[in-house]
DNA sequence: ATGTTAAGGGAACAAACATTCCAAATAAAA
DNA sequence: TTTTATTTGGAATGTTTGTTCCCTTAACAT
């Protein structure tokens, strides 16, 4: 019988997802990926395919992970309006305490690859469409339970709180100042109540 | 006495702009760069210096003529609280009317490139700051005029208006579509109200 | 006209790139 | 132990990369 995989697959994703958020698709090279990742090149071109490959399973790994992130960090908090503002909070305290600056690798992506890559273009919208669903659903909790102020639909508001997530990942890119962050947050979420 | 340029240095200019906003810096190459200004590899070394300093050039005009376009359409707005909508109302009608989904050069170069080089990283934080103040002056006399909302300070709702708007730089990337442009900006400017 | 100076086109370069290939190493089954 | 299947490391490949160099061409001052 064969000879069994000396390294995590999971492993190596997570390290090759790492250093695509850093430098991008096109900023990191095979070397790079090679010593990031501690595989030898035809390890990786055995398991991921190619290059390519390996970006997009990156990139679908970051979806994933993201979103039971939030899940696993939210489930105990009762109120959907609560929710809301942890999440936010959980979002900027990470910006912040990240050294690299490495950003979101979905917005990273998008910004890097949607305009010329439909499949990228298809993740990205995806992974926004789940965003603002979950949103939407703790809106309308929210203003089923008279926590969230009824004046704007459920859909806008969910539009409106993806859009300062994914405002929040560039600025905190551009200035990782934790007034400024909390600044947003707070106006941007007040339209909650 | 020299030969004169044959060619408008900022006609490249623009050209090589248009080039990196669609495809980034490292995605796009010399080869695509000669052919996109119609210059000669000599005429692009002779005059720029190397690729980077052309990206920076081009960086640096982007920033300009963005913010020389606002005054020159926002000027006969008499209101401050009108010219804070009609600026945003401005920004959907580009996106919308922008076949290839460029997105703003701005948060492209700040995504891809901000985390590791520091010059990239400080251009944007001027302009960030460039914009910032322009909501800012824009808030305070609005509030003024009794026309905004003062529930919060001039910093922190210019903070919240920049965000939203880098927001919809990456949002109209991965979803251009009307409606949902629109939700973002009614629910994001009723902040001001 | 003519001399001077720089622009322009394109070949040439070395380095970096993604990818392929092969021989050696190795773990499980026989 | 031997066989078998597969991983693994590194060399090798062909392409693309950014950059330089040279020679021709052309404009201006004299």
């Amino acid at each position: 019988m064969p000879k069994q995989k000396q390294f995590d697959e999971y492993e190596a994703l997570d390290k090759a997802k790492s250093l695509f958020n850093k430098k991008g698709f096109n900023g990191a090279s095979m070397d790079e990926l090679v010593q990031a990742t501690g595989l030898s090149r035809s390890s990786i071109y055995d398991t991921f395919g190619d290059k390519y490959t390996l970006y997009i399973r990156c990139l679908q790994r970051y979806s994933q992970q993201s979103q039971a992130m939030i899940d696993s960090q939210l489930e105990k908090m009762a109120s959907p309006r609560k929710k809301i503002q942890a999440f936010f909070d959980y979002t900027i305290a990470c910006k912040l305490s990240d050294p690299d600056a490495m950003g979101c690798f979905m917005v990273n992506a998008t910004t890097e690859l949607a305009g010329e890559d439909t499949n990228i273009a298809k993740i990205s919208c995806t992974n926004m469409q789940e965003m603002e669903q979950r949103f939407f659903l703790w809106v309308k909790e929210g203003q089923a339970m008279g926590e969230v102020n009824p004046a704007y639909t459920p859909r806008a508001l969910a539009r409106h709180l993806y859009n300062s997530l994914t405002g929040i990942q560039v600025t905190a890119k551009t200035k990782p100042d934790k007034s400024v962050l909390k600044d947003i947050v707070k106006v941007a979420l007040s339209v909650l109540d």
